[in-house]
DNA sequence: CGGTCTCTTGACGGAGTTCAAAGCTAGTGG
DNA sequence: CCACTAGCTTTGAACTCCGTCAAGAGACCG
């Protein structure tokens, strides 16, 4: 099993080597090169991916045509349209590689065996949900109380690595601004001295 | 077991009467009246409440003072702070009442018994969490794709019982507008005929 | 009745958008 | 290895949605 699957794994719950095999055969592993799909609108969500290397973001395409980032997924990372997996309806959001991209793949139908196969992964996924909703709220009331420049010095917190690394673009869209303003809002910032 | 929990309870998994039985007894009877509060401010959330009648709802003070509403919680709803219950962290909401409520509560330490005692709830619970991904990711999307009268629709769809019976003030808090700009956008909107 | 809270209305202000144009960067194909 | 194109970034002016401040009218409650 790759070994950051495995630290995820065993972060909450207590996990057997025979167990990690077991359950590390229930995976894939698969690649994307960068700008290729791995969801895309009104597809159903085939399954959940663990990042291992690369880069992916989820984002959803509104009634304008403006694009909005819901999560970046470096290595560690899960990803999926919770919605379209969780429901198996068509999703609404696009899943795309920002960088060439590795990653392990579980099919809901394995999901569901490993949950009955191993009871104690409920618990995992039950807390990484609740730090998903955690995280959600954090937004939100971020995005109801805070002006731009703040969410921008959250986001740089938040992923402190791809700030470096991602077009302005991708952070503009993020933080739900236009790239034009965001461009305005860095250039504008006093600098000391 | 009040029959709101049950239908609850069992609406993703399977527990016989002796385990209803067995699980209600880790919930306490509440009560709380008009605008008193459930969790404050620097509190640390002792539990998880289950809405059995009247209106709560949980919101956060941003450092200019300005309330944001967060969630309501009628009848058959559940409510806590899920930051400061998942962590044990002081609480950065409130939870208040906002019509006379009774609830019924399970503190974090009787949950954690009961997912031991009954892992079948680790599911039930992992749904819940993932459920509320998903309604968080929504309120998301409309946050940063949709001006406030769409924002306002949806709201009507989310909790169609409340629109007619809140006062406005609290539906402004949770779209996210003040609510003189509320008041001027819902009596702007141009009647037919 | 008085006081507190909600709702409304108006004038003004500001954060962020839209549209347009130009320079820059990077990937791509021949 | 160069030329071309496509996408990213910047900048400016006009504009919009929504907030702020202020004042007044109702509504509820002790």
């Amino acid at each position: 099993m790759h070994p950051l699957l495995q630290e995820n794994l065993t972060s909450h719950i207590d996990l057997t080597e025979e167990e990690l095999e077991r359950i590390d055969g229930l995976f894939q592993q698969k690649t994307l090169k960068k700008k290729h799909y791995l969801l895309q609108e009104g597809e159903t969500s085939q399954g959940l991916a663990f990042v291992v290397s690369g880069l992916l973001r989820s984002y959803k395409v509104d009634s304008s045509g403006f694009e909005h980032v819901i999560q970046f997924a470096p290595a560690g990372w899960w990803m999926t349209d919770m919605k379209s997996f969780s429901r198996q309806t068509p999703a609404e959001l696009f899943i795309e590689a920002l960088e060439p991209a590795e990653y392990l793949f579980i099919t809901k139908s394995k999901l569901d065996f490993a949950f009955k196969a191993f009871p104690k992964l409920e618990k995992h996924f039950r807390l990484l949900a609740e730090n998903a909703v955690i995280a959600y709220q954090q937004r939100l009331i971020g995005n109801l109380s805070q002006p731009a420049i703040e969410r921008f010095a959250n986001f740089c917190q938040l992923y402190p690595t791809l700030t470096q690394t991602l077009p302005h673009k991708q952070i503009a869209a993020f933080i739900g601004v236009t790239p034009e303003f965001f461009s305005k809002m860095i250039n504008n910032t006093p600098l000391p001295g």
